[in-house]
DNA sequence: CGAAAACCATGACAAAAGTCATGTTTTCTA
DNA sequence: TAGAAAACATGACTTTTGTCATGGTTTTCG
């Protein structure tokens, strides 16, 4: 196998992922405008899409798979902000604040993902007052989810934010199969460990905890939840 | 005196907090819309502007004074997320992504705050796409900042992020007075701890500390910084 | 395929931070 | 302005969480 990323070429007009996206409601014309210059990649596991601390040159948009967006602590260790996935624009957010990167992100899994250089998109942004409303507030509705995930880092214990991690994460990935929901999607320990915001350790402990309670089941490691009503009360979500 | 808050009539126009702002470049005909319906009102100390879980109905503009803006734990605890001051702008961020406040605001020392309608506020934002465009930036720079704070308050210690906090509240507010620095903002404890993100005690044995290593003097509630490069190192702000 | 690397798991221990109790000082207000 | 309430301060103790060490398991890749 070529250690080259493959290119793939399509039209964003006939993007699997464009009704997902914030890109659902664009007209023809802009759509072309888009696709004119983008290129649209494979990466594989592990690759980063772009560093903190670089300049942006354009968005990212997520055809498939997963990329998770993190800041690096002085300390070495990562602190995951958000998963993306299919449909999601990346980089948009520090091309429109005229900043450099604030996160690296890296791919979680293989993916497939489009670059739109920074003038092609901010051309369609800026001719389209009805695109600019809905980023304005896809924003402001980021801004309040990064602040409860801050109040909760704060106020929470690890054990309960590791009970409503899985259960965010069985939202968003969940898949039913024979009665308990399994959780489609590959984190190793330590991702998870830094979504969480504590040690690996702590949280293969918690795991192991939450296994012998039964609320959840580990299949190699992919999580099953099997108790979503005590996980919900693990994670406080009432007072 | 009157247990009646104070309404002081004042024209956007004139506003002397204006410059300071988002406002600062609006046009004569749109800061009469404004004007129009607006109300100025002085706020005590620990009156509440809104509360988190409500319905916003406009924007509060802060003409002097100080407000925090906090999310409230289950477990009665507060998370300041932030202070806001002269020329800033609050709850326009639940305005445009339309959903209800995600925090609540109140009044830390006595404040001169106008509230200008929802409507009023829209007409102007949508008839001028400069200022929408000035808008969008700063929301997507607030939006990394608090991905800042969330990354320190999962990476840093207490004693970093207090080190971190006094010097940040150095900057924003900090008074040079006879060689060192004093902040000019009145913060209990209880409020700074819920800043940093901790418990009100580990606050105050935190400031005993820094004081004895000469960091810091506190006279009443105000803090002077005496070393702020000592501060600096405390905050670990290099690795 | 098979060795090396990465990852998972668990125990033992240490450090950080929280909680509770108590006394003092400051601030508010009737 | 005096009494009450709130805020500050500090000690003693507990709990939570992190760190280090070790061994087993899985994955990766030459």
């Amino acid at each position: 196998m070529s250690t080259k990323n493959m290119k793939i070429q399509l039209q964003c007009i006939a993007c699997q992922s464009r009704g997902d996206s914030h890109f659902s409601n664009l007209e023809e014309e802009q759509l072309e405008i888009l696709s004119e210059h983008k290129s649209c990649v494979t990466y594989k596991k592990n690759q980063t899409l772009f560093y903190e601390g670089t300049r942006p040159m354009g968005i990212f948009c997520i055809n498939t798979g997963k990329v998770k967006v993190f800041k690096m602590g002085s300390n070495g260790k990562e602190q995951i902000l958000f998963i993306a996935q299919k449909g999601d624009f990346l980089g948009y957010r520090s091309l429109l604040s005229e900043e450099f990167y604030g996160a690296s992100a890296t791919v979680l899994e293989p993916a497939a993902i489009c670059f739109i250089p920074k003038s092609d998109f901010l051309k369609v942004l800026h001719s389209n007052p009805e695109f600019f409303g809905k980023l304005m507030k896809a924003v402001c509705h980021e801004l309040g989810v990064m602040e409860t995930k801050l109040a909760q880092l704060s106020q929470k214990s690890v054990r309960e934010r590791l009970a409503a991690t899985i259960l965010m994460l069985k939202e968003t990935y969940g898949m039913e199969g024979e009665g308990s929901e399994v959780i489609d999607i590959v984190l190793s320990r330590e991702d998870l460990a830094n979504i969480v915001g504590t040690a690996t350790e702590t949280v293969i402990r918690l795991l192991s905890e939450f296994k012998s309670d039964k609320m959840i089941a580990l299949e190699g490691k992919k999580i099953k939840v099997l108790d979503a009503d005590k996980l919900l009360h693990e994670a406080d979500f009432y007072g």
